[in-house]
DNA sequence: CTTTGGGCCTGGACGC
DNA sequence: TGCGTCCAGGCCCAAA
């Protein structure tokens, strides 16, 4: 499912729920999602006070004074809250984690696929941790910026496309996103990486800090699975220039679609790209 | 070192 | 209605 935008909207729907309540529950439904939840993480957390919610890459971090639940939502997952009050939710195949609060709420973490993850991991060493050691800039953070896209791009011969949904490169940016700011700089998905340089660099690294922050705006884009905290969709991908738009006119530029062939698609690396040959360079 | 491809899972859409 | 096939927002890891 998430991509930066949709984890972004999770942690923002989750913060004041959680920041200030402690655990005071926690239902483990199964041993394993991709990974085995660790051993001992029921009793690791049972009682913990949460001090803050963050987040890496696609990764939510709930910090307790101990330790910080590294989350991640894979391609499926959702995160619901009940607030104080409510009736205690059904429990649904899919539902493989619950953590009651102390302050009366209750999230409920599904993920259908399984892809997700959990693991924990002290406070202090959560910038070491293997998932998260080699995970390149966070976009949306003051360390991205064209030079610095533009050096993590430099020799690379892979497609752009592939080259910025690779987190080594920059941190967050999936399917989705890569074809909606390749269009929004301009650039060919085709292209190597290591042409994006100087003001193609700078160019693509403001689109993918303004497509992102559009996103988190909107709540993330639901085309299946995303919802917020609250069960509703994101809107965002009500505002995809390309994305899934196959044969449709190109937002950004004057092209006839009877004339010329409109939004195209292929495929890179198994992956599904879509772009305006014209628009795009 | 970089790049590619397989695999992990389920569910929904589609064609027959 | 039922069955098979294909596709999906991620990412790890082995192999080339």
């Amino acid at each position: 499912m998430p991509e930066l935008p949709e984890v972004e909207t999770v942690r923002r729907g989750l913060a004041p729920v959680l920041e200030g309540a402690a655990f005071a529950r926690v239902h483990l439904r199964r041993a394993d999602l991709r990974k085995p939840f660790p051993v001992d993480f029921v009793e690791r957390l049972e009682g913990a006070r949460i001090k803050r919610t963050g987040r890496r890459a696609k990764y939510l971090l709930i910090e307790t004074h101990d330790d910080t639940l590294i989350w991640h939502l894979g391609m499926s997952g959702q995160v619901r809250i009940y607030p104080p009050g409510e009736p205690p939710p059904l429990v649904g195949k899919h539902d493989h984690v619950q953590f009651d609060l102390s302050n009366g709420a209750v999230i409920v973490f599904t993920d259908p696929r399984r892809f997700g993850l959990m693991d924990l991991c002290p406070s202090e060493k959560v910038a070491e941790h293997p998932l998260i050691k080699d995970i390149g800039p966070e976009p949306l953070g003051n360390a991205f910026s064209g030079p610095v896209l533009a050096a993590a791009l430099k020799g690379k011969k892979v497609a752009i496309k592939q080259a910025i949904i690779d987190s080594h490169v920059v941190a967050g940016v999936g399917n989705i996103y890569a074809s909606e700011s390749l269009f929004r700089a301009g650039l060919s998905p085709k292209r190597r990486a290591g042409t994006v340089q100087g003001a193609r660099a700078e160019k693509l690294a403001g689109a993918i800090k303004s497509v992102l922050s559009a996103a988190i705006e909107a709540g993330g884009s639901t085309l299946k699975d995303h919802r917020t905290t609250d069960g509703e969709l994101g809107y965002f991908q009500h505002s995809f220039a390309v994305y899934g738009r196959t044969g449709q006119a190109c937002p950004g530029c004057d092209c006839d679609v009877l004339k010329t062939k409109g939004i195209q698609h292929l495929e890179q690396g198994g992956r599904s790209t879509y772009y305006c040959p014209r628009h795009q360079r």
